[in-house]
DNA sequence: CTTGCCTCTGACGTCAACGTTAGGTTTTAG
DNA sequence: CTAAAACCTAACGTTGACGTCAGAGGCAAG
């Protein structure tokens, strides 16, 4: 059951996150880390999974605050009825920006068409 | 054919968008607007939709530069190749976005359901 | 006429997620 | 053994879309 360490670079190669990324994850309480008898930083095969989670709840538009007060509820597997409407109200938010951008983009497809057609008004242009 | 103007704070509570952001707009080129005799601005009716839209393609991600790109298009109902290959981009970026957003979303579900029930081995907790 | 709200132009403040630089230690390749 | 590469902390810089404040002029109501 031998765990394999790896230092801060190996993580960042790993995950494709910068290396002051990953140090900025730690300092929120987002990533933590075991370190050598020198202080450098040793992570378990296990944070790469957790970088990528972190990834991708910031995509989603979460900030560092409700990623540090999420993760607890992910590793205890256990959310407390704040953190599950906390969980709930988030998970609304990117359904409404879903909804948002999939108008903006119908928009843009709208525009796009309009301007790309030749247009008989304008084709002197 | 009256042209019906309103001023600034007018225009902001119909739109319900900061009257800084509006400033911000005409400073950024997006949003153009005629003057008083003594300076105030003053908005036709039809500013009120272009507000919408440049409210939406923010919403989607898209910068003051690029929309500045982009309205003279929709204005003129013309693109150029340039422009059209943009719109396109963004267009792409945007559905490239609500796909991870459709991911992260699965993802927050998945957390809700592992920590929402009743977890057998942590009734205890 | 004056009170009070609206508007104007600067111009500095904010916030988040890092980037970057500095100055120093540690690990590794040869 | 030595030099390059990787790591450390601390701290300042960046970016975009505004918020906010200061100081001054403009305008409808009473």
């Amino acid at each position: 059951m031998r765990e394999i360490t790896v230092r801060i670079g190996d993580l960042a190669s790993m995950t494709r996150v910068s290396v002051r990324a990953l140090r900025y994850y730690e300092e929120q309480g987002l990533l933590a880390s075991t370190r050598s008898e020198s202080g450098q930083r040793l992570y378990e095969n296990a944070a790469v999974n957790r970088v990528r989670l972190i990834q991708q709840l910031y995509g989603a538009g979460l900030s560092s605050k409700t990623i540090a007060e999420l993760l607890p509820c992910v590793d205890a597997k256990v959310s407390t009825p704040e953190s599950r409407e906390r969980l709930a109200a988030e998970r609304d938010r990117i359904n409404t920006q879903i909804a948002e951008l999939i108008i903006a983009r119908d928009r843009l497809d709208d525009i796009i068409d309009a301007t790309s057609r030749p247009n008989p008004e304008c084709d002197y242009v």
